[in-house]
DNA sequence: GTTCAAGGCCAG
DNA sequence: CTGGCCTTGAAC
């Protein structure tokens, strides 16, 4: 079973993502910011920033910006008032009943988070069989795909074919980073670049005044990527080609480009998230090779959902520009994805579901501790169970009138996963037909799933 | 007596 | 300065 009562709760540090050690100065944190924010208090230490008080604190960083380090301990609740003026050892203070509701509390939505998942309904999962067998030769191939860590500058080819995908270092991170012909959305690579610059955060502060809001979401909300530079790119490279009234053909390359550049910010974004970047390289590289038609899928629908996108993917089933396939059996239409895309958007469109919990729920669907030969499989089921327990307490915040609307939510993620096995296997098709440019993020992705060594 | 969140210590 | 480990002592 995937998440069971035994299982360790082991929680995550809200400011490093490290591991916790007790709840410290008002709430759960790991020995070293507890350290930092004692040290910090006691001795009236004055930091300053030398960028733009935007530093991203996790467990590999935390030591370059005290500034923004203490910073992130007084946004996600830690108490300046529980350091002891004078320094008396031992003994509790005012916060330990608060901490006893809070361990009850968590306790409570545990249960209440397993049990949602067990009512989540994984039944009526129609999956093509060639994606099975995929799913074999994707494990295979991995074997044979040596991942360097990357502590000094490199370049290595990956994946089965000649394809010129490349794994980048800088410093301890890492991106994936496809190159593209002259001819083929030139740009894509630019514009992907920009849109996956940290957006700024105080835009979305607005939305994470709430002190109720669990810090795992306002976290999440706060590193979504900047849609509106997204849909900037989108736009141009959608609309570019439809209003020239062109082929299906050249229509689809546009849609292929758009895709990849969806696909370079999903990346970009589990890149920069602070839980994702203490897994092994090996293990981050499986965890997107898995989901990442779940999380493109997620991103087109609710793209729709939070910004109306104009580029949009679903219509283009509308367009009448793709002939009727002549293969036997037919595979997957777009007209197919269209509709099945509609009706998931319209199932969120009844939840009302918001930012938060969508921001949420890509975090579900990264951290799958299901996903074949992980290295640190623990590590991401405690993360799932984390951010459900996270997702839970916000829903029931934000929504107290419908108790069961984590379920609902859980029910949604087990109907998007067919819509992208679908996807996968429609791209997977004009992938065959050699429809999809070479070298591209999106040839990658296929790659690994589908190509045996 | 046990627990556990305070403060303290000190090698790196 | 950092952070892992140690000591302390009120609450249970």
């Amino acid at each position: 079973m995937e998440f069971g009562c035994e299982v360790d709760l082991e929680e995550l540090c809200p400011v490093c993502g490290d591991k916790v050690s007790g709840y410290h100065y008002g709430l759960l944190t790991c020995e070293s910011c507890k350290g930092f924010f004692k040290r910090t208090v006691q001795n009236n230490k004055i930091y300053a920033c030398v960028d733009k008080q935007q530093c991203r604190i996790d467990k590999a960083q935390r030591k370059r910006c005290p500034f923004c380090r203490f910073q992130k301990c007084l946004h996600v609740g830690m108490r300046i008032e529980a350091v002891r003026a004078d320094r008396m050892r031992g003994g509790r203070n005012k916060f330990g009943p608060t901490y006893k509701r809070d361990r009850a509390l968590k306790q409570q939505q545990r249960e209440a988070f397993i049990r949602a998942h067990r009512f989540r309904t994984e039944s009526g999962t129609p999956v093509a069989s060639w994606i099975q067998n995929g799913d074999f030769t994707f494990t295979e191939s991995l074997n044979t795909v040596t991942i360097q860590k990357l502590s000094t500058p490199s370049l290595q080819s990956f994946g089965p074919t000649g394809a010129i995908q490349n794994l980048c270092s800088s410093a301890s991170s890492w991106t994936i980073k496809s190159m593209y012909s002259n001819t083929y959305a030139g740009s894509a690579v630019v514009d992907a670049v920009t849109l996956m610059e940290p957006c700024d955060p105080c835009s979305k502060l607005r939305f994470t005044q709430d002190p109720r809001m669990p810090p795992l979401v306002m976290e999440f909300l706060l590193y979504d990527p900047d849609e509106l530079q997204l849909q900037r790119n989108t736009d141009v490279h959608f609309q570019q080609e439809l209003t020239g009234c062109c082929s299906y053909r050249s229509t689809f390359k546009q849609l292929y480009a758009m895709v990849d550049l969806l696909l370079h910010a999903i990346v970009e974004w589990a890149r920069m998230s602070a839980l994702f970047k203490q897994l092994q390289i090996s293990d981050q590289m499986k965890l997107l090779h898995h989901c990442w038609s779940e999380l493109l899928a997620l991103d087109i629908i609710s793209g729709h959902i939070l910004y109306d996108r104009q580029a949009c993917l679903l219509l283009i089933g509308d367009h009448e520009v793709e002939p009727p396939s002549t293969e036997y059996p037919p595979g997957p239409s777009l007209f197919d994805l269209s509709q099945r895309g509609q009706a998931l958007l319209e199932k969120l469109h009844i939840l009302k579901v918001d930012h938060q919990e969508l921001a949420s729920i890509k975090y579900l669907i990264l951290f799958n501790p299901a996903v074949k030969e992980l290295e640190d499989s623990g590590f991401i089921e405690k993360v799932k169970l984390q951010v459900g327990g996270a997702l839970l307490e916000y829903t029931r915040t934000a929504c107290p009138q419908l108790p069961n609307r984590l379920a609902h939510l859980l029910e949604f993620l087990s109907e998007l996963r067919p819509l992208s096995c679908l996807a996968e296997e429609y791209l997977y098709c004009r992938h065959l037909r050699g429809e999809v440019p070479c070298n591209s993020l999106l040839d990658e992705m296929l790659h690994a799933k589908h190509n045996s060594p």
